[in-house]
DNA sequence: CAGGCCGGTTAGCGAGCGTTAACCTGGCGG
DNA sequence: CCGCCAGGTTAACGCTCGCTAACCGGCCTG
């Protein structure tokens, strides 16, 4: 069969994985680091997975699959609780900044390694990927009025640049603390999005 | 000598190498690539270059100068004139929003291949980037009273983040025209920063 | 207690990479 | 007219990389 079953070695390996191709790039890192991070040496990988590409692969659809499902939800439950559509945005602006501040290293992954992927996954990831910014539009053009369809999609994906921010700075430690950075992040992503909006 | 001298054939070199660079990634390219894209082919390019690594190192040196050179002039023209800290703080954007709608290769590249370069120059370049930062953060603290060193730290690098958001789009063609792009990011730019000093 | 399989090991292969070497050519200055 | 040099060419080298092959020990099962 092509698919390895499933392990706690497994999930060790992406793991190191995902930090690695995030500190150093999918083509700067071999597998043999990537199996000395987890005590194991080079070729026993492939105990586990088909290849290289195939761990770049499950983290890209895994993450993707994760905000895009996550946000759904979120959406889902605002709806389902009579709230509006403003409140379904945060909703979408609160779940984001978690992922970007717990998943630093995948959410540098998700907007810097796609290309790297074989066509047909690389496919599959956008899909998901477009999903996920067709929800934040149709959110956001529901909270805001004057939102063009374009613009909508601009802005968001330039609020998407700004909370997906933080994983840059060279040293976390130069933060202010993970709840200040979150409340600090919310306000900002909101105002950007009522300013596209035109006040 | 280790420099080699200038010429249209080494800037012609330059464009097309960080076109491919930020395409695929700096492993992702060869320079077979890069010679083929300009009409020589391979080693050509050590008739110019040092390495590959002097192309990338000459692309992020030479726009992390742009960026920081570009701003202190900017906030200083604005000074001499007795422009207010928020005209400055305008001025800035407007410039950075020039900037990664008309370099959009360098733009991705400036933030994604940093680490490729070896030790020496990296320093360089972060120099130059800390530089722009603080820049930033300076005027940005005088245009806006509540904001913290830290908290303004932060806010720029999201802002940043959301400025050099519209490369990574897929399809520019999906984007308004260019002035409404312009227009659209500046709005949303001092939105979030307002939003960050606290309204 | 025998046997299979799960998850390791080391050795090695084949391709691709950046780089160097050796050679060539056309134009320009003395 | 001669020689030089700038700017190309192709061949080849050495290294690294992803991956496969061959082998092996421990544990669980019949």
């Amino acid at each position: 069969m092509t698919t390895h079953a499933a392990g706690p070695r497994r999930l060790q390996i992406l793991r190191e994985a995902s930090r690695l191709f995030a500190e150093r790039g999918f083509h700067g890192v071999g597998v043999d680091e990537i199996g000395a991070a987890v005590g194991i040496s080079g070729p026993a990988l492939y105990r586990h997975f088909a290849g290289k590409d195939a761990m770049l692969t499950e983290l890209l659809v895994g993450i993707s699959s994760r905000l895009r499902d996550g946000g759904e939800q979120r959406v889902r439950e605002a709806e389902e609780a009579g709230r509006s559509a403003a409140e379904a945005l945060d909703a979408l602006v609160r779940g984001h900044i978690d992922f970007a501040l717990d998943d630093r290293a995948l959410i540098t992954l998700h907007d810097r390694e796609l290309d790297r992927l074989p066509e047909a996954e690389r496919k599959r990831v956008r899909r998901l990927q477009r999903q996920y910014v067709e929800l934040w539009v149709g959110v956001a053009r529901r909270a805001y009025g004057g939102l063009s369809e374009p613009a909508a999609r601009a802005a968001v994906h330039a609020v998407f640049g700004l909370l997906n921010s933080t994983p840059r700075l060279s040293r976390p430690s130069a933060l202010p603390s993970r709840e200040e950075t979150a409340a600090l992040l919310r306000r900002m992503a909101h105002g950007a999005l009522r300013a596209a909006a035109g006040e």
